[in-house]
DNA sequence: CTAAATTTTAAGCCAATTTTAAGGAAGACC
DNA sequence: GGTCTTCCTTAAAATTGGCTTAAAATTTAG
């Protein structure tokens, strides 16, 4: 899960970006407009939500917004801004921004309104559920046969990932871009000590693993309902 | 389906070839413009899709496809380029290129825009049937009568050929231009344990091959829809 | 600032896959 | 039938890629 941040004032970014990576997102802060636009069409299918400052130096939220759509792409969009009356906000829609938030704005509003989009974007539900583990995105859990288990942040990433893809084969290249928003390195041999993590944590012994490897592609985890 | 890279960071070459081979093509490298074309030149029908680094050390991208061009082929090219002028782009594309990626690019938005450009040229679905067996390219999965069948990455490649011209003869030469890679000298008979391998897995026992052999030339499966 | 936890890098090992090789079976042609 | 070619089958050799572990680097917490 990937989210852009486009906003000038360092401490608000700051804010976020610690706020959105304690939640496990991947997170791109742009402090420009043209920064901004930039990072967000170079990787429109990489980014899951994109929060745009109204008021920017160089381009503006609106502007920002056009162009991503010009691309006729699907992403929410969620503006971030200071002024509050009507009129701006309904334009604010009508350039294609799925919601809008006022400053000052309390996190906890802000991650409300990106779970909302995210879950429209992919109806998906919040909890994953594979042979005796199950994953709670809001409540940033897991349980294997009922006890909790603690996993840290990438492992806990990169769990998500396959379940969020859970019946189809996750490619090593893919993984370590979306979970590891790695790109153009081509070790990726990461991946499999967290593998070797995931594994031990939350396999049944005796059992076939949870995480079945594809060879040469990837891993895959059965889509068991 | 086999994909031609030139460029000469070796490190976003590795990062490319990797990632397409886990999708399951058969991939060339030329570090260089020279090489480049002359891989190009020398197996033009047999790429699917060529990639052109645009700035290459001896002969630039654009000459590779200027010359590619000239031989009136229409394989598509895709830019690969840090150059992110209009004029560059527009230059780009009217020497013949299908497309063009800005760096750094994602490798999902990458193999997005090969998709397209395939699916333009051929009939690229995402899932293929005969007989009892169904191959889901994207998932990455065979079944057999509703089970489901392990592949290898070869088994996967070559069968896949062979979905993708159900109905058609394949030569076994093409077999082996189109499958296995370029560094591979003239013995077919690679082909043969692998159709031996194919069949044992896929055949339902006592009744015929889903591959038929054709003497002297190669396979065939049946269009039986 | 220090200590602890997490993440990344590195390396040797092992197993699955891929390739080579070789003998036998089946067509094709005389 | 004999001979030649092409394909099938099997087994062994070579290679590749993933597994595991430990140590180094980085980040986080106290």
């Amino acid at each position: 899960m990937r989210i852009l941040i486009v906003e000038d004032e360092p401490s608000i970014a700051n804010f976020i970006r610690d706020g959105l990576e304690e939640e496990g997102f991947a997170v791109d802060v742009a402090d420009n407009g043209k920064k901004g636009l930039q990072l967000a069409l170079d990787n429109l299918e990489d980014y899951d939500v994109i929060l745009l400052d109204w008021m920017l130096p160089g381009m503006s939220g609106i502007d920002i917004c056009r162009h991503i759509r010009l691309e006729n792409k699907a992403v929410p969009v969620i503006f971030l801004t200071a002024k509050d009356t009507v009129d701006d906000v309904v334009f604010g829609l009508e350039t294609g921004a799925n919601d809008y938030i006022r400053k000052p704005f309390s996190f906890e509003e802000l991650l409300a309104r990106i779970r909302v989009l995210m879950r429209k974007k992919e109806n998906e539900s919040v909890v994953f559920k594979v042979s005796g583990v199950e994953m709670n995105i809001e409540k940033h859990t897991i349980t294997k046969n009922g006890n909790p288990v603690e996993l840290t942040q990438k492992e806990f990433s990169l769990f998500e990932y396959f379940l969020r893809n859970k019946g189809k084969v996750c490619r090593r290249t893919r993984i370590i871009e979306k979970v590891w928003d790695i790109h153009f390195d081509y070790d990726n041999s990461v991946i499999d000590v967290y593998i070797n993590a995931l594994r031990k944590k939350l396999d049944n012994p005796g059992k076939p693993s949870i995480i079945t490897t594809v060879r040469g592609v990837g891993y895959k985890i059965e889509d068991d309902e």
